[in-house]
DNA sequence: GTGTCGTGTCATCAT
DNA sequence: TGATGATGACACGAC
């Protein structure tokens, strides 16, 4: 950690993790092709130096690369990027694409993002800004008992809640005291925090002023590696506002307590002066006096309150990202998967070597959503299907931010006893009991974006009450609810009204293993009951097995779509390339030809005098670059004479090839690709070559190999 | 009437 | 050993 920090995912289902896995080793696979410029179809041109790369791996992860590489279907594609977007810029961000590791530092991490905002590298915000950031404050929820401040009070300035690192542990181990005690001591150490490293960037360059840094925060965020950032934040104030005011809360209870997602997608409802609809209110300061306000998905909507050039700047660089097309991209912008692939397991590795210096200016960088720019994220726009892929990572988003954005305190279970226990052990989404959702599902975006308003929370008028947390864990299949449609759950309640249950029937597939036990032992039931308990129980998590099963068949048929179109236009292009080296090596054929009959013509020879000769001389010792091993063998000795094999072992040799060379076929395409270079050929053997076979391949006008493919065209 | 599609259910296997 | 998830197969209803 001596400058960096990663953070990863971590993944909940078998599936994914073999996705995962699957999707890191392609990706590896693939940045080891770009470094070695395997296959790389694209040339990215970014101030005077160029990256080759795959345009579909850029494609995959940026809006910009989609709509510039998805009209272009020749080989050899070069693309200029804007002037905004830089190689310090860039650099990280093309190895992101391969790696979804970001490596920045203080002094290129605004570059990155400007460059990921002109770009449409929409998974950044998540996967860094929103993503890692909370991720970092895991180890916060030690101190949850510290303060917790609601995040959707007017004034948005709550005491930071960290504190797990060395130093937190001298300041923050007063419980209640938050942060505040610790202040003096955090302000003047190294920073680390990538936020804080943002906001003191801007604030640096808007050259002015800032005496103290507030770093607050509404929330204990979650982290899993947070000692560095801990040690950072905690000596700033960080305030992370995530609770705009068309943000409607679950419950009083989380509307009070502050529980909300960084990077809640807008709902709709009007944005009222502070801008914020859902994003993440970094605030430094209470006298800030310039506010720069970026997305925190792929399409920036700015709101600057000031004119500091330098906040004009930023905006207009985000301005002109706002105008970069998004693009189809498949999760569309802001559900987005958080790494790439959508599957890869994102780690982002933040570069620590910042140091605080209160020196800077007041500043506020606001990273919200623009409503504009999320259009699928609105309720009315649903949106197109979600993969397995992307409702995983959802849910992990969903469960790293609101499990910790709301407090078990804040609504205990009946279940409680047991319930909290098993609470880290079940793999089931029991940090939603932790929510009242019963207002709407839809409030976290996580899940409303998966469709989770689909789902109907258990509505308990009679038996078990669990008036304030009921039980969602059927949202772990997202939109797929086990009692999603009346037509459902008619059945149920009326067997179980005929079996007078004592609690309703949508519990018993609703909660986890550990809570289903505990409510069949508080409640004896008869074997008539315990049988058609179990049996509901078992045919809603098939139901819901089979609905998952289901649509990862359809993506994974997608995603082999996707394939076979790639490796369509890959063919095209091979083609293509194929023609043109077989054009160019006619060209050349046929000036060696020229130059050989001008030869025979000026000496008095005849074309097969020059054999004997070509011969002679390389056995004279002539000067050839690369004579093979076996190149004094007799089988040379033949009566063309003139072979190929200088170039390479693995090059046909005239000998091996007795039937005449088809400029057709792929025969002379070996003999040229193979070679080299023209300088490390015998030119007297090549010259051969042009006597023997020119006559019939300059007439050629080149054939194609029948594809092993037909449907590939 | 028939084919297709979506969905629920069962059986089976693996974890 | 039981619970759970994944998945193939089948049935059924809607269109």
């Amino acid at each position: 950690m001596a400058d960096g920090m990663s953070s990863e995912i971590p993944r909940s289902s078998s599936f994914s993790f073999q996705s995962s896995v699957h999707s890191a080793h392609v990706l590896r696979c693939l940045d080891e092709q770009r470094r070695c410029d395997a296959l790389c179809d694209l040339t990215v041109a970014v101030e005077s130096r160029s990256f080759r790369a795959h345009r579909a791996v850029l494609a995959a992860c940026s809006d910009y690369f989609q709509s510039r590489v998805g009209s272009h279907a020749s080989e050899g594609l070069i693309i200029t990027l804007p002037e905004e977007v830089t190689v310090k810029g860039f650099e990280p961000l093309l190895q992101f694409a391969y790696t979804a590791k970001l490596l920045f530092t203080k002094e290129n991490i605004l570059e990155i993002h400007n460059c990921a905002a002109v770009l449409g590298f929409h998974n950044l915000d998540k996967a860094c800004f929103e993503f890692l950031i909370p991720k970092f404050f895991d180890k916060s929820r030690g101190l949850q008992g510290t303060q917790r401040k609601s995040c959707c009070r007017q004034k948005k300035q709550v005491d930071i809640s960290v504190g797990v690192t060395e130093d937190d542990d001298h300041h923050g181990a007063q419980p209640g005291a938050g942060s505040e005690m610790a202040l003096p001591q955090r302000r003047s150490s190294e920073i680390q925090c990538p936020v804080a490293e943002m906001s003191l960037e801007i604030a640096e360059s808007h050259g002015q002023d800032c005496t103290e840094m507030d770093v607050q925060t509404d929330y204990a965020l979650p982290s899993s590696n947070s000692s560095a950032l801990q040690l950072a934040c905690g000596k700033d104030r960080l305030c992370l506002e995530n609770c705009g005011p068309q943000m409607p809360f679950p419950s009083p209870a989380l509307s009070s307590e502050g529980c909300a997602s960084p990077c809640l997608p807008c709902t709709g409802g009007d944005h009222d002066d502070s801008s914020v609809c859902c994003g993440t209110r970094t605030e430094i300061s209470d006298d800030c006096v310039s506010e720069v306000a970026v997305t925190a998905d792929c399409l920036p909507c700015v709101t600057t309150s000031s004119a500091s050039p330098a906040s004009m700047a930023f905006r207009e660089t985000l301005d002109m990202a706002c105008s970069q097309p998004c693009g189809p991209a498949p999760p569309g912008p802001g559900c987005c998967p958080v790494a790439p692939f959508g599957d890869l397991d994102s780690s982002v590795v933040v570069g620590g070597d910042a140091t605080l210096e209160p020196t800077g200016s007041q500043g506020v960088v606001d990273i919200i959503p623009s409503e504009a720019a999320l259009p699928d994220l609105t309720p009315d726009k649903p949106g197109p299907e979600r993969s397995s892929v992307e409702r995983e990572v959802a849910e992990h988003l969903a469960k790293g931010f609101w499990s910790d954005l709301c407090p078990p305190q804040a609504e205990p279970l009946i279940l409680e006893p047991v319930a909290q226990s098993t609470l880290d052990k079940t793999t089931d989404f029991h940090w939603l009991k932790h929510l009242d959702l019963t207002s709407s599902t839809g409030d976290c975006p996580f899940l409303r974006d998966l469709g989770a308003d689909e789902v109907q929370l258990p509505n308990n008028e009679q038996g078990l009450q669990l008036e304030k947390s009921p039980q969602v864990s059927s949202l772990n299949s997202g939109e797929d609810s086990d009692f999603d449609t009346e037509g459902d759950s008619e059945p149920y309640t009326e067997r179980a009204q005929e079996v007078q249950l004592p609690f309703p029937a949508e519990e018993i597939s609703s909660l986890s293993r550990n809570d289903f036990q505990h409510l069949l032992k508080v409640h004896p039931l008869t074997r008539e009951q315990l049988d058609f308990v179990h049996d509901i129980r078992r045919r809603s998590k098939n139901r819901v097995a089979a609905q998952r099963c289901r649509k990862r068949k359809l993506d994974c048929i997608q995603n082999l779509e996707c394939e076979i179109n790639k490796l369509n236009s890959e063919k095209q292009k091979l083609l293509q390339e194929r023609n043109q080296l077989r054009i160019s090596m006619k060209e050349t054929l046929q000036k060696l030809s020229g130059l050989c009959q001008k030869v025979c013509n000026e000496t008095g020879l005849v074309p097969e005098q020059l054999q004997p000769l070509a011969k002679q001389s390389a056995l004279d010792g002539l000067p050839t670059a690369t004579a093979g091993p076996h190149r004094d063998s007799p089988e040379q000795d033949t009566p063309t004479g003139f072979s190929v094999d200088f170039c390479a072992d693995e090059v046909i040799t005239a000998t091996q090839q007795p039937a005449p060379l088809d400029c057709g076929t792929d025969r002379p395409v070996s003999v040229a690709t193979s070679c080299p270079s023209p300088e490390l050929c015998d030119p007297i053997s090549i010259m051969g070559i042009c006597l023997d076979r020119s006559a019939t391949c300059v007439t050629d006008t080149g054939s194609f190999t029948p594809s092993p493919f037909p449907n590939f065209k």
